[in-house]
DNA sequence: TAGTGGTCTAGACCACTAT
DNA sequence: TAGTGGTCTAGACCACTAG
């Protein structure tokens, strides 16, 4: 070890110590640290600092420091299919085109990408235990997804994340309304039936992977999202 | 002041001196701050090891620490008052109940409190620019918010932060529907239009402290959402 | 009372950056 | 070369908790 930097060996030490353990198991106190390591308790709390902070222990002045109960975490940023695997739900789709289309003034600067080029266009009925949900628009800069169209993949999102552009960050639109005549054919409910309309603008970093704008039925999904702040 | 609580006050010091800055604005060095404060440096590290973890500054070995560019947040569990005020929207909202009812069995495990006890009601009719948008049916455990019922807030969200209660976790439910007769005369809207119903239930630490029914006017209200993981 | 975490001191050496 | 943050030491006193 080149550097040894003994805050991370501490950290990482109680780190393999603690894994696994149950919520309110006590971890090692600063004191034993110090002399297990022979080092400064300012050093044993860097070290500890950083589990803190990362949700893996928690310090109760006086008592002690313990493993912390796991926390709750915020819903991220999924794709359909794992939406619903998530549920235990047979999610399939059927792709009802599959081009390349100019983009618009919207959609080009939605999707950081010059207005009139061209970008990929992949459209799909979705179903969920054979019976048809929602249908996705998604449109993607073809420059970030060669090939893309080629072999169409089953999981957008597992495309894209092997691409190493899996979304890490979405600002979602969400709103009711009411579903035009062609939708509601694919759909298979009465036009004007209720729907909700969904769009998402999917980052990963800073560029833009996907604009999608998706036209759920509105009596076969509820959408659920855990936030926190 | 009974307890100095040094870092605190060097990293208050920064964070005024640092608030309204454009990002990459040098910040003090850890050693002026030792000057100016006449304390050890490991003190004022701690101040600054706060800002950073908050996302307030960044540091840069060797060149020194810096207001750092705002983060990209999540959208945070915000009542509609606050939603609105960040949309620029004046919101108003006509008190329709304010009442106690017993707890339905759903009701009762949302908002862990036995079956059948009575429960803080407060439903409303929520505005925007003067038009009706939405219709909240919110729903609190009577013993955490005594005197709610008595003096009516202009928000709730604010209320229950004053009562150390600001919701930091949100679980929502979104679906589209069609309003009931009900809705529908409230919101001024035809028997059977489209709207967004929305489900929350809201924690403060472990607590459950609102558990609501929004259904939001499908043409007056579009749900914005951040996501990240 | 013994042990815990919270806070704080007054130094030190290092690698790195900018000039 | 001067200044910065990163790491580390060897103590100290405090308030709090548990037995």
């Amino acid at each position: 070890m080149s550097r040894s930097l003994k805050h991370v060996a501490i950290r990482e030490y109680v780190r393999s110590l603690v894994e696994g353990s149950a919520p309110g198991t006590a971890a090692p106190s600063e004191r034993d640290l110090v002399d297990r390591f022979g080092v400064a308790r300012m050093t044993v709390r860097q070290a500890l600092d950083a589990l803190v902070s990362e949700g893996v222990l928690e310090r109760f002045p006086g008592r002690g420091t313990f493993v912390a109960a796991p926390r709750r975490t915020a819903s991220g940023v999924t794709g359909f299919s794992e939406e619903m695997a998530r549920r235990g739900i047979v999610a399939d789709s059927r792709t009802l085109a599959a081009d390349q289309l100019p983009a618009g003034e919207n959609l080009a600067r939605a999707l950081q990408v010059p207005a009139g080029i061209p970008v990929v266009h992949w459209r799909r009925l979705r179903t969920a235990d054979g019976r048809p949900v929602c249908l996705t628009d998604a449109y993607l800069d073809r420059t970030r997804v060669p090939g893309l169209l080629e072999s169409l993949p089953t999981s957008l999102y597992d495309d894209l994340a092997a691409r190493g552009l899996r979304p890490s960050w979405a600002e979602d639109m969400l709103a009711a309304a009411t579903a035009t005549p062609e939708e509601a054919a694919l759909l298979e409910v009465p036009s004007g039936a209720a729907v909700l309309r969904h769009h998402r603008r999917a980052l990963a970093g800073d560029a833009v992977v996907e604009v999608s704008r998706t036209v759920y039925r509105g009596d076969a999904y509820t959408l659920n999202v855990q936030l926190c702040s």
